[in-house]
DNA sequence: GGCTAGTTTGAGAATCATTCTCATGTCAAA
DNA sequence: TTTGACATGAGAATGATTCTCAAACTAGCC
C-alpha cells in the first residue's frame, strides 16, 4: 500500500526535519518520568511485566488519577484530548495486566476503568447509580471497614470459597439523577 | 417475503391439523398456571406491567430457579432445552423490567442473570471466580448481615449518595479453578 | 363456533463496545 | 547506524446484545 500518510494532520513534520514526524507517545522526557511517587510505581509494575511506561500511558494514567472515579473509554479519551480507541483499549490491558488498573462493571453497557487501589493508595468501595450508571468512589472509616472485612471473612468461610478480595457495591441515585424525579 | 417455512423442523405440523403449528410458548394450560406460589407472584408482577405469564417465561423462570446461581444466556437456554436466543433476551428484558429478574455482571463479559430476592426469596450475595468468571450465591448470617447492612448505611452517609440497595461481591476462586494450578 | 385486535414469537439483520491485524514509527543496545 | 524488539494508529473483525418484521398466538367479542 506505500508509504501512506499516517497522522499527517495532527502531528505534522517538525521544521528543518523532513520526513520525520513527531509522536505524543514517544518516551523523551526521562526527567519527568519518575519525579513523582505514583509513576515510579507504575513504571516499576510495568517493568517487571517488560513493559514501557510510555508518555502515552503516562498521560492515561495521570487522566485516571485526576478523574477520581471509574472512568469509561469515552471519559478517558475525553481527558487525554488525543487518544485513539484502539490504543486506548490496549493499553488499559497492558496496565491491568501489570496491576495498575482495574476494569470496574456497573450497571450499564460501558466498562470502567480506575487506577488499582496499591497504586493509587486509596482503598475505597464504590456507589453505582442505577440510573445513568455513574460510579463514584466511597471511602469508609476504619471501624467500618474493619466489621465489613470481618463480614466478608465469615461469609466466605460459610460458604467454602477461596477469597482474595471483596467489593462492596451501592446502588442508588446520584445526587444529579436523585434531582431529576423519576 | 411471502409465507416462507417459520422453524419447521424444530415443531412440525401436528397429525391431522394441517397449516396449523405447534408452539411451546402458547399460554395453554391455565390449571397449573399459578398452583405455585413462586408462578402467582410472578405472574401478578408481569400483570402490573400488563405483560402475559406464558409458558416460554413460565419455563424461563423456573430453569433461573433450578440453577440457583446467576446464570449466562448460554447457560439458560441449555437448561429450557429450546430457547431462541432473541427470545431469551427479550423475555429477560420484559422479566426485568417486571422485577422478576435482575441482570447481574461478574468479572468476564457474559452478563448472568438470577431472579430477583423479592420473587426467590432468598437474600444472598455473590462469590466471583476471578478465573473462570462462575458466580455462586453466598448466604450470610442474620448476625453478619445486620453488621453489613449497618456498614452501608454508614458509608452511604459518608457520601451523601441516595442508597437503595447494597451489594457485596467476594472474588476469589472457585473451588473448580483452586484445584487446576495457576 | 368464527372473527378481530393486540401480543408474543423466531430468524436474521443491525448495533456497538471491544479486540485484533498489520504496516509503520520508535526505543535501546551494540 | 544498524538491528531487533516494542508501541502505535487506522481500520477490520469479533461477538454479545438489541432490533426488525412477518407469522402465530391469545383474549375478547359476536
Amino acid at each position: 500500500m506505500g508509504p501512506k500518510e499516517w497522522f499527517p494532520e495532527l502531528h505534522p513534520e517538525p521544521d528543518g526535519e523532513p520526513g520525520r514526524h513527531r509522536y505524543d507517545w514517544a518516551v523523551t522526557e526521562p526527567r519527568s518520568l519518575a519525579d513523582e511517587p505514583i509513576h515510579r510505581d507504575v513504571a516499576l509494575r510495568l517493568a517487571r511485566n517488560e513493559q514501557r511506561y510510555t508518555r502515552q500511558r503516562r498521560t492515561m494514567v495521570e487522566a485516571l488519577a485526576s478523574i477520581g472515579r471509574p472512568a469509561t473509554i469515552g471519559e478517558l479519551i475525553e481527558a487525554v484530548g488525543e487518544l485513539p480507541i484502539s490504543t486506548a483499549y490496549r493499553n488499559l490491558a497492558v496496565l491491568g495486566d501489570a496491576g495498575v488498573v482495574r476494569r470496574v462493571n456497573g450497571t450499564d453497557e460501558f466498562a470502567r476503568f480506575e487506577l488499582a487501589e496499591e497504586v493509587s493508595g486509596h482503598h475505597h468501595h464504590h456507589a453505582v447509580c442505577s440510573s445513568c450508571g455513574l460510579v463514584i468512589d466511597a471511602t469508609s472509616s476504619a471501624r467500618l471497614e474493619m466489621a465489613l472485612a470481618e463480614t466478608a471473612r465469615a461469609i466466605a468461610a460459610e460458604n467454602g470459597f477461596d477469597v482474595a478480595d471483596h467489593r462492596l457495591e451501592l446502588v442508588g441515585r446520584c445526587l444529579s439523577c436523585a434531582r431529576t424525579a423519576t
